[in-house]
DNA sequence: AGAGAACAGGTAATATAATAACGTCTCTAT
DNA sequence: ATAGAGACGTTATTATATTACCTGTTCTCT
């Protein structure tokens, strides 16, 4: 029986959003860093769907809401400190930004990118992580972090066809 | 003992230059389509070294050789079409693009970037891709292609330290 | 409480990467 | 020779990201 991943099937939306508040709450505590109203927010966004979203789109929707027209750096930096803390991903291949779905421990997922309905799964896949550094320890190379991104077509997507 | 590849430690880069380049015509012409003087030139300065080129960086050598500036869709253009047909890989987490080692069969390759050379070595494990494959068909997602993109640092490096 | 440091974020300008739209020239096949 | 496709020039524009500088807030130490 094949398990659909959450980020692919219908369901509850506004949850996923308020844990992953709440979560990025106390790991923020527990780290003494501030999550701040804007970074907060930033978040909230990334969150608003299992779609990475650009860092363009994030700031369209917060001039909207602010009426001042925010500007880029604003974001990028709001978008460096969610990456730093292990918040958000970054997807290099869209450039991008998803949500963390486990951020309680430091980790660099990998990402099954739907070309139809644009949702990014994210695995933590060991094996897939092994093998890399192995082929690289192979050829003498040490590795110090991995990009992984798959295209594809996921599980409710196939049905859908 | 560890082969060390052939990107990360001294050789006749002149070699790997002229060799891709006569792979590159021989292939055109099997797939009858046309290695043209910029396409050519293009493919020679992504080879000029195994690190990873920017289509600025083309375009920067480009303009000063011809004197005219050339402009962004002539380097992108020779780019699309030497991706195209297997000769050169871009490096999505770069924006940038290298040399295809084995352009003679169709493949993604998976990257070993140095982030102290900054030398990029292409794999072609079957082991990884298979993890992948088979990590994204346990949650139902088919794979339609991969991108992986390894930063670390290389054999050569590690022993300059 | 007040001084100073560290941090967060506003603002303007600029850098870097990529694409769109349109025109012209050149091969090549008939 | 000529029509059609392909290659490339040219101008402009869009998309993504960073730099530099300044202001205001919060934290820390005394």
């Amino acid at each position: 029986m094949i398990l659909t991943p959450l980020a692919s099937r219908p369901h509850d939306h506004s949850r996923c959003v308020s844990q992953a508040l709440a979560e990025a709450e106390s790991i923020c505590a527990r780290q003494g860093v501030r999550l701040t109203a804007l970074r907060k927010r930033v978040l909230e966004l990334v969150w608003q769907s299992h779609k990475p979203l650009g860092a363009y789109d994030i700031l369209a929707v917060l001039s909207e809401e602010d009426g001042r027209r925010a500007a880029p750096p604003t974001v990028y930096r709001a978008l460096d400190f969610l990456l730093e803390n292990g918040l958000v991903h970054r997807i290099a291949s869209l450039n991008a930004f998803v949500g963390c779905n486990r951020p309680e421990h430091a980790h660099q997922g990998q990402f099954l990118i739907c070309r139809q309905c644009h949702a990014a799964i994210e695995l933590e896949q060991a094996a897939i992580s092994q093998a890399i550094v192995a082929a690289a320890a192979a050829v003498g190379f040490s590795v110090d972090s991995q990009t992984v991104e798959v295209v594809g077509l996921c599980a409710g997507c196939q049905e859908a066809k």
